[in-house]
DNA sequence: TAAGATGATTGTCC
DNA sequence: GGACAATCATCTTA
């Protein structure tokens, strides 16, 4: 009595006090309020809305719930509870740790710039590698960018459907018994339903990243003939060194400098060149012909060229204003490139000394090439004698080194001297 | 398009 | 670890 009757639906009346120890009553009670509750979605909007209301302000209310509340939480959700504690997935954990190594994930490092380095480092450097490098770079910088997009578009709509999600449960929780440790829960179900798209997303990002590593990769081991200056400057070194063609490291580096390459590179190089030249001299004789007329060329201007510095420098103060480099401006750039790779430039003081060979190694090729015979050499300027009977080369009088000390630091090096 | 040239890789030896 | 030898894969040229 008192109440309010809604929508049709009369509600029993509050108890007041002590109602006597009518527990039939009671039971009666609720049983008609559980049952008012397991119609309701049987009935209208309108009506379930009014009815809802009703629910909401009854006395019995409160009681009601907390019995329900208790009963789930003994049951099932308890149950469920201790399950969920499920341990981080391991894919998940390679993926994330793969974007971050690759520099997709986590802080801005030029992404990807360990592969792009080594990459870069394998393959000398040069203008076209820094171009495949940058386009890498930009590639992968896409990639990062997409995957961030994306990332933060399912972070903002997880963030959204949560709390879609706990402001629906929070609403129901006044009609229903719906604990905060329920919320919570549901709240990780969503997040695991977000997670396995994100997920998804993060494979695809590390397809795209292996796609486009790999892709990278086999550029850099795609072949790329060097430049027909660096080859020239290689075959200059080897044809000058015949005897013992072997450079030391030093002069392997700075081959390697001059020709825009690594020193790997230079090492294969000579490598591959003295198995050729030795399984095929014969074939290699024009070419090793044509670069001894252009030592002796170089040389024929150093002899020149260090007869007039002789003539105009005083004895005691030889090569002096320069550096002690001889300035040969018709020299080119193979006796240019010669000089340095003999180690040390050449000295005033020393000039002397080596004119006498040079102009043996001039001699020597223009009777070579001239059919002459001055009975110093065969038929070849560059013949098998350096090879010994197992095939291999003899040991060289003189180090591998061009900057050896007993090379001299003025000597134009050369087979053709002998 | 085939053949030769050439840079790189791999396995072996010292 | 460097050199050699064989081989592969790609580039160049006729």
């Amino acid at each position: 009595a008192g109440h309010s009757v809604q929508g049709g639906m009369a509600l029993p009346p509050p108890p007041h006090g002590h109602e006597g120890a009518d527990g039939d009553g009671r039971k009666q009670d609720i049983g008609d309020i559980l049952h008012q509750i397991m119609t309701i979605t049987d009935q209208s909007l309108d009506e379930a809305q009014a009815k809802k209301h009703a629910l909401n302000c009854h006395r019995m209310k409160p009681a009601l719930f907390s019995v329900l509340c208790e009963i789930k939480e003994k049951t099932g959700l308890s149950i469920r509870g201790a399950q969920e504690e499920d341990p981080p997935d391991p894919q998940l954990m390679r993926l994330d740790n793969m974007l971050l190594a690759e520099g997709v994930s986590g802080p801005e490092k030029g992404g990807g710039s360990a592969a792009a380095a080594a990459a870069a480092a394998a393959s000398g450097g040069s203008s076209d590698n820094s171009i495949e490098h940058s386009d890498y770079r930009a590639k992968l910088t896409q990639i990062r960018q997409i995957y961030h997009t994306e990332l933060e578009k399912y972070e903002q709509a997880c963030n959204e459907f949560t709390t879609h999600v706990m402001n629906l449960l929070r609403e129901q929780s006044r009609t229903r018994p719906i604990s905060p440790k329920e919320i919570e829960r549901m709240v990780g179900i969503i997040h695991r339903k977000f997670s396995s798209i994100q997920m998804q997303l993060k494979q695809s990002t590390c397809e795209a990243v292996m796609i486009l590593r790999s892709r990278f990769l086999d550029a850099r081991r795609k072949r790329r003939n060097f430049s027909k200056q660096a080859t020239e400057i290689l075959n200059e070194y080897f044809y000058s060194h015949l005897s013992n063609p072997y450079p030391s490291e030093e002069a392997k580096e700075e081959l390697a400098k001059k020709c825009s390459i690594t020193v790997s590179q230079v090492s294969n190089w000579f490598g591959n060149k003295r198995i050729r030249y030795k399984k095929n001299i014969g074939k290699f004789q024009e070419e090793a012909n044509l670069y001894a007329a252009k030592t002796a060329v170089t040389a024929a201007h150093a002899v020149a060229a260090a007869v007039q510095n002789n003539q105009t420098n005083s004895p005691t103060t030889p090569n002096s204003g320069s550096s002690g480099s001889f300035n040969l401006p018709n020299s080119g750039d193979m006796f240019m490139n010669m000089q340095s790779l003999n180690g040390d430039s050449y000295q005033g003081s020393q000039v002397g000394a080596n004119v006498q060979s040079q102009v043996d190694t001039l001699r020597h090729v223009i009777n070579q090439t001239g059919g002459y015979s001055d009975g110093l050499g065969g038929n070849s300027l560059y013949s098998p004698h350096n090879l010994n009977a197992n095939g291999g080369w003899q040991d060289a009088t003189t180090p591998s080194s061009v900057t050896s000390p007993t090379e001299g630091p003025g000597s134009v090096h050369s087979d053709t001297s002998n």
